[in-house]
Parts: C-alpha cells; sequence; structure tokens
RNA sequence: GGAUUGGUAGUUCAGUUGGUUAGAAUGCCGCCCUGUCACGGCGGAGGUCGCGGGUUCGAGUCCCGUCCAGUCCGCCA
C-alpha cells in the first residue's frame, strides 16, 4: 500500500498512529543530526522528522526537490506548531522510507508565489499545475461544472453529446479544418459551437438539452480568448425569451451560491442594448458603479443648449460630445488632466483631446475650455451633466463610434481608479432587445449580430423585406453580463422555414447556397420544429470571474499561448511527408 | 494586419552620456548547525547579454533587420 492518508489530512488527533505517505519532496531543511522535510501531494503538505542518529539516515541517500517518495513513521506532535497549515500541528516521526523516483531540479519554484516566468510555466505546466494556485483553480472548475450540471439535472436538462468532425459554415468565426482522408480533397471543420445541432435536437422532440463542451475558433487570441475553449450549451423547446431568462438566471445564482456562497434573491436588472450603448457605451455595462455617460451631443443633434453658441470648433464640428462626471476628482492637478489626455490619445482609444471641467467644492469652474465657454455655460454643462461638487467632468468629441467606445473605456480606467471595480462585488445584468443585424463594412453588406438562426421581434418581422430598415430590426437576443464582462447570450430561434430563408437571404446567402449550407435545417423545419431559443457561457470565463481573475489560461489544465501554441507539446508542427500525401494535402 | 512593452546567470531582475574583469536576489553544489517551516552561517560554481548585420578605437547599451513572449486595437455570428 503506497498511502494510508494524504499529506493534507493528519491532525491532533491522529497522534501516535502508524501511517504510511506518499507525495513529492517539497523542501528539506537540515540542522545537523535532524532535518525536516515538507511532503507534498494534492492535499496538502505534511511536515516529516528524519533523525540522523537513527536509522533511517537521510546522509545515505539525499532528498532531492520533486523526488518522489513514500514513508512510513509515528504521528507526533509537533513541540513547535505552524498555525498556517492545517496540518502544523503535528509531524511525521519518519521510521522507514523509500524513494520511488528521483527529480531533476525544477527550473521554477513549485510554491504559491512562483519565481518563474510565463513562458517557462508553461513549457513545464505540469510541474506548474503541482502548485497551489492552479491546484485551487482547476478545484474551482471542476466545482463548477458540478453546480452547473446538478442545476440543469434538476430542470430535466440531458447532457447530449455533439460530433466535432462537422461541416464548415460560411458566417461568424473563421473555421479550424480537419482534412478528410477518405475523402480526398474535402474538409471537415471543428465546431464554433454546436448551435445547429442542438437546434436538431430541439426539432427531434429533446426539450431541454445541455453540454459543457469545447468549441473552436480560428482567431486571434487574448489573455480571455483560447482557439479551444468551453461553452455551457443550453437550448430548450416549447419557451419564450422570459422563461430562458428565468431558467438561467436560476442557473446563475445556484452556481453563485454553491462556489462563493453568496445568496443573490433580487432579480437580475435588465436592460436593453440601447440604453446599455446611451449610458456605458458597450454591450456589457460594469454596474458596480454609476458615472453615467453624459450625452451632450449625439449624431449632430445638440442635446446640452449650453453648447451652442461657443466659438469653439472641436465642440462645434464634433459630431457627437459625451462626458462623463467623476466624483471626488475636481482637485486633479495638471499632470494628472495631461496623464488623462494622453492616454485617450493612443492609437488604440484614438481621440484627438481630452476636454475637462473641474466642479470645485466652492461652487465655482475652471475648465480647460474657459476661453470659449462662460462660467455660466459651464455651470449649464455641469448642471446637464448631474455633476456635484468636486467632481471632474471629463468630455470627449468626435465621431459617433469612436467617441462612445473612448468615454467607454474612460469610464472604466477611472472607475479603476476610484476604486469602483472590486472584485468582491458581484452585479450581473441582462442585456436584451440587441439588433438583429451589423453592417460589416469590409464586406459591404449586413451580418448577423449574433448568429443567423435568431429570431427578430415578432412586430419587427416585415421589415426584414426593407433593406433600409435592417439596422433598425431587433432580436429577441440576449447577453447575461457580470462586473463589464460577458459571459453568456442566446436567442430565441428561427423555426419556421420560409423565415429562416428570408433570414438568409438577407444575409446576401442565394437560395442555392443557403441549401447548400444549411439544407439539413431547412429540412428539419419542414417536419414539425418546436419554438425554442438557448443560451451559451463562456465556461472559462465564468471560472476566471468566479477565481477574480481576468486570464482564462490558469483555469485551464493546458492552455495555448498567445500565438495558439501549445509550447509544451510544440504545438502545430509539420507533419510527415507520408502523412501530407495519405491526406492528399499535396 | 497594426500599436506597444520586453528578451542579460537555472530563475526573477538591475546594468549610468557607449569605456577596465557584466552585478543583485533566489535557486544549485560543498561544509557547519537538534526545532525549522521564506531556517541560519561560511565557501563555491554558474553568462552565445534572443539571433543576424551595421556604426565606432571600443556595443549589453546606438542604428537596421529578424525571431520569440506579454498587453491592446482590428478580428472573435
Amino acid at each position: 500500500m503506497y498511502r494510508t492518508h494524504t499529506c493534507g489530512e493528519l491532525r491532533i488527533e491522529h497522534i501516535h498512529t502508524e501511517v504510511t505517505l506518499s507525495g513529492w519532496v517539497q523542501t528539506v531543511r537540515k540542522f545537523g543530526s535532524i532535518t525536516f522535510v515538507d511532503l507534498r501531494d494534492r492535499y496538502g503538505i505534511t511536515q516529516l522528522l528524519f533523525n540522523e542518529t537513527l536509522n533511517p539516515r537521510l546522509d545515505e541517500t539525499p532528498l532531492g526537490r520533486e523526488y518522489v517518495v513514500q514513508v512510513k513513521g509515528t504521528v507526533n506532535e509537533r513541540s513547535n506548531k505552524n498555525g498556517k497549515i492545517p496540518t502544523g500541528d503535528i509531524e511525521i516521526n519518519v521510521s522507514d522510507f523509500a524513494i520511488m523516483n528521483v527529480a531533476d531540479v525544477p527550473p521554477f519554484t513549485i510554491e504559491e508565489h512562483t519565481d518563474g516566468g510565463d513562458e517557462l510555466r508553461m513549457k513545464y505546466r505540469y510541474l506548474d499545475l503541482r502548485r497551489p494556485v492552479l491546484r485551487r483553480n482547476l478545484e474551482l472548475r471542476y466545482k463548477v461544472n458540478r453546480a452547473v450540471r446538478n442545476y440543469l439535472d434538476t430542470k430535466g436538462f440531458w447532457d447530449i453529446e455533439t460530433p466535432f468532425l462537422i461541416k464548415s459554415t460560411p458566417e461568424g468565426a473563421r473555421d479550424f479544418v480537419v482534412p478528410s482522408r477518405m475523402n480526398e480533397g474535402q474538409f471537415y471543420a471543428l465546431p464554433q459551437s454546436p448551435q445547429t445541432f442542438k437546434q436538431l435536437l430541439m426539432v427531434s422532440g429533446y426539450d431541454r438539452y445541455y453540454q459543457i463542451v469545447k468549441c473552436f475558433r480560428d482567431e486571434d487570441l487574448r489573455a480571455d480568448r483560447q482557439p479551444e475553449f468551453t461553452q455551457v450549451d443550453c437550448e430548450m423547446s416549447f419557451v419564450e425569451q422570459e422563461d430562458i431568462l428565468q431558467t438561467f438566471e436560476g442557473l446563475f445564482k445556484h452556481v453563485f451560491k454553491e462556489i462563493k456562497g453568496v445568496d443573490i434573491t433580487e432579480a437580475f436588472p435588465r436592460m436593453t442594448w440601447e440604453d446599455a450603448m446611451w449610458h456605458y457605451g458597450n454591450d456589457k455595462p460594469d454596474i458596480r458603479f454609476e458615472m453615467k455617460i453624459q450625452n451632450l451631443k449625439v449624431k449632430n443633434e445638440v442635446r446640452c443648449d449650453a453648447l451652442n453658441g461657443a466659438g469653439f470648433n472641436v465642440t462645434n464640428e464634433a459630431e457627437t460630445i459625451l462626458a462623463i462626471g467623476v466624483p471626488q476628482s475636481s482637485e486633479y492637478t495638471r499632470k494628472q488632466t495631461d496623464e488623462l489626455t494622453e492616454w485617450v490619445k493612443r492609437p488604440q482609444i484614438g481621440m484627438t483631446g481630452l476636454l475637462f471641467i473641474k466642479c470645485n467644492a466652492d461652487g465655482s469652474f475652471k475648465s480647460s475650455v474657459d476661453k470659449f465657454f462662460s462660467e455660466e455655460k459651464l455651470k449649464d454643462i455641469a448642471a446637464f451633466c448631474q455633476a456635484q461638487p468636486g467632481d471632474l467632468i471629463l468630455l470627449l468629441a468626435g465621431s459617433e463610434d469612436r467617441t462612445r467606445k473612448a468615454m467607454s473605456e474612460l469610464r472604466l480606467l477611472m472607475g479603476e481608479k476610484l476604486g469602483f471595480r472590486n472584485p468582491d462585488i458581484y452585479k450581473p445584468l441582462w442585456v436584451i432587445d440587441f439588433p438583429l443585424f451589423e453592417y460589416a463594412e469590409e464586406e459591404n453588406r449586413y451580418v448577423a449580430r449574433h448568429h443567423p438562426f435568431t429570431s427578430p421581434k415578432p412586430e419587427e418581422l416585415d421589415w426584414l423585406a426593407l433593406p433600409e430598415k435592417y439596422g433598425d430590426i431587433k432580436a429577441n437576443a440576449y447577453d447575461i453580463v457580470l462586473n463589464g464582462t460577458e459571459i453568456g447570450g442566446g436567442s430565441i430561434r428561427i423555426f419556421q422555414r420560409d423565415l429562416q430563408e428570408k433570414m438568409f437571404a438577407a444575409l446576401g446567402m442565394s437560395k442555392e447556397e443557403a441549401q447548400e449550407k444549411f439544407g439539413f435545417l431547412l429540412g428539419a423545419f419542414e417536419y414539425g420544429a418546436p419554438p425554442h431559443g438557448g443560451i451559451a457561457f463562456g465556461f472559462d470565463r465564468l471560472c476566471a470571474l468566479l477565481g477574480g481573475q481576468e486570464t482564462i489560461r490558469d483555469f485551464i489544465a493546458f492552455p495555448k499561448n498567445n500565438s495558439g501554441r501549445d509550447v509544451m507539446l510544440d504545438a502545430p508542427s509539420a507533419l510527415d511527408e507520408k502523412q501530407i500525401t495519405e491526406l492528399g494535402l499535396k
């Protein structure tokens, strides 16, 4: 028997027990004739005590870091206890030990705070995974997985697997493709999501489906984006949007209770996409703090009269002028406002400048535009922005899209600076009524904002015949957003063939093309498709958020780096000539 | 595709206007130590300054190119 206990479970009540432990050597601390060894496994650390005046003697068979050893001995109460670890009251008086495997000196320290850099840790991922930080993350991931499954089980959802080798589709992200040996010159695609399969399962009558499933997208990566990632994919039949929001709000609350011990009793707020864009400048608002965007001028419509009559080209010529009132910041120095100006001028933000108005505590105003705006006008602008004395009003002026995006980023930056983005506070909400389409400049056509199976709002169905209305059509589509991060999204689907065909046509797809790409789905809709809808959650991102971190990499056992490489496997890699020939790639 | 930061000892980093033999911490090796748990003390080994080219009497440092990594923009229905 390799072990009677783990390295995390022995306590004071086990003293005098004979035990056998197995694990990895974390550290060796020598003191002449006694030696302490910390033995580690997944469960914790237990201190071993070797007495060098007795057998077994370590000076004859020295132990190195990460050696795998088995020890037999007696549990003893420590004379000096360590309150920092759960096993800190005891130690093992070793009577016998065996080295089961030696180890090279690891390239970085395997401790809570490692000295290793990211790249090195990725290369030796199997060593990094020994560290408690990653162990906790993977444990969290496992527990979130269990909580999701438990909840969906109680609601009658079935976990049904769908294929990974499927057909490439034109819409959406770039596909990863797999060559078919038996069908030379032809390729499978890996699924970007099981979307069409789950809809077909609805047609088949499996009215509550879910899957915690890998999805693949061949796009550039980010800290929160991997080429293969995991989704909690769900679909339900005979439901309206309200049923879905209720069901999955419940899932979310359940997960929160199980994982964080947080009871969210009130219903999640709901915000239309238009309101989100108007007040927050993006479709995933962080509502942990206010600082809402003030719309002084929007698409050349002046909404704040005080802007009129000033001889200032910047404000007169801008398509859009937005502002935020930053609380308790009117004392900002020249240096600080200059820094903010530099920040908005970075190419990623792309503004040409930043205007500000300081609302001093004494009721006076001081601004970067004093030359053009009287104190009276500044006061009116401040009033429009509902600014309080002590606020610093920041204004951006420029084209609508860029300015709104920039103000959204600036709002988050100021929220961060003021400590409003506290990771221990959780503010989920639903963003609803997304636009059905989005104009793709480079393709010169409208594309589906969510995906082409999303149902338009019933009252706007007729607009599908009117291309000039495409920009205005709203969808029965919704996202769940937590603390400024989109963690899931879904929609009510189209389930009638003729509507689906109209949708494909609106996206610029010919009838033949639609038949070729999605004939199976259109065919299925001819055989009694029920009304249905669903949602998918980004599982990696959800785990990272619940773990209080922004990068999903440390919540995935074997992630890829920014270039899509697995640096441990050194994948992707070239193929043998033989394989290339066999696959008909040459 | 673009912007930006970085690449120096096993590791994490410092390295001045270009100037002698490139440093620190940690890890590693050896010796000492009976209560440590970030043990301590003494000693030691350890470098293709990412790679290629250029400027210069002289390059870790300046210039050009290139590769790799991180962050962001584009992209991600």
